[in-house]
DNA sequence: ATTTGTGAACAGTTTCACAGCG
DNA sequence: CGCTGTGAAACTGTTCACAAAT
């Protein structure tokens, strides 16, 4: 099967989450093109990338798409195991956050500089002091990282993460990580998430 | 001046971040490839689609680069005026987030529909019920929603505030938000987050 | 000598438009 | 008949490679 785009990728990754909590038995292209934005076109090929038919005269059977995105998110069946690095106010959210239910994604260990909050927060899974990141994350075969630390330490943990094999890093914080290519990056910060919505919303005012 | 490619403006919203850090007086596009990861002649390309010129032998001369970011971003000069939707834990960190400071985003408003919150916390701007929320947004000239409220509520308080005329939505939600082409929306939500990181990481394994 | 700025070539993505299928 | 699935066309974005600038 040939690569399928990053923007496709991306697109698809919604529809799943848009499908995640729709009803209805089928689902046109056109009525994706209404619920998410992207043009009908457009989701017919990023569906036909999947490899597989599952539409027909009246649609999409919604139950065949949600099993063809599972099937091709595969990687996602087998957990994939996470720790939050900076346990402040942001990373004690995310600690009992119940998103990550019945997904893929398992948070395994947390991490603080301050030994303080590691000892003094509670959590369903260990919290350590920085100190011992790059152990727990080898031992604990940790691939993604959400980083919520100080702006003053992002920088540094970023290296720490990826010199200990890290895939990939989900960024609160308002700094450009500098990673090698292997390592993807997800910005997330709200500052900079403004920005962006500020510079779309203007340029095509 | 043609229309900016939304790629572009993405990465020059990145560049301006990163400028934002930045000490020294000069930086090469090779130096900006090495921080943020994308390459060299990309950046040449993006800056100079800024419609500047503010490089020679030794680079970018740091200081124009960041004038020449903000210009470009003008808009960000006035001010935009911002209200938080939903005061959950994620809404609280939101309200009193120094991140802001010195930026041209302005928390205004927050809004919940448990009145008890709008009454109990504390914020150094007013908070509301929902009821409320199509009146402050038209009276207070709101132009971004943050959007922290429980999935249960994620769309329809999107259509209220897409009716009121609000420019676009930080959307902190697990949902995927229907609203019209105008409107723009910026994804930020941990586990929506967290599979696009681990699709675009599993497509170049 | 080094690095920008940019035409021109290339690669990737999206749209068009319609054949084929249920 | 309506909707998908997809070749082919159109468009957009990126890289190449080098002249110009300092």
């Amino acid at each position: 099967m040939k690569a399928i785009p990053v923007p496709s990728q991306r697109r698809l990754v919604l529809l799943n989450r848009l499908l995640s909590d729709y009803q209805e038995k089928t689902i046109t292209s056109q009525k994706i093109e209404t619920l998410a934005g992207f043009s009908a076109a457009l989701i017919r090929r990023d569906i036909s990338l999947l490899g597989v038919k599952c539409g027909a005269s009246n649609g999409y059977k919604a139950n065949e798409l949600k099993l063809a995105l599972e099937d091709f998110f595969s990687f996602s069946q087998k957990e994939s195991r996470c720790c939050i690095v900076g346990l402040g106010r942001m990373g004690q959210i995310l600690l009992d956050n119940t998103e990550l239910e019945n997904s893929p994604y398992k948070l395994v260990a947390g991490f603080d500089s301050n030994v303080n909050r590691t000892e003094i927060l509670h959590s369903i899974f260990p919290l350590h002091p920085t100190t011992m990141l790059e152990n727990v994350i080898k031992q604990e075969n940790i691939s993604y990282a959400i980083l919520t630390v100080h702006k003053k330490e992002a920088q540094d943990m970023a290296t720490r993460l990826t010199s200990c094999g890290i895939r990939g890093i989900v960024n609160y914080t308002p700094c450009i990580l500098s990673v090698p290519q292997t390592v993807k990056v997800e910005n997330v910060n709200f500052l900079t998430a403004l920005e962006i919505l500020n510079a779309e919303c203007n340029s095509s005012a």
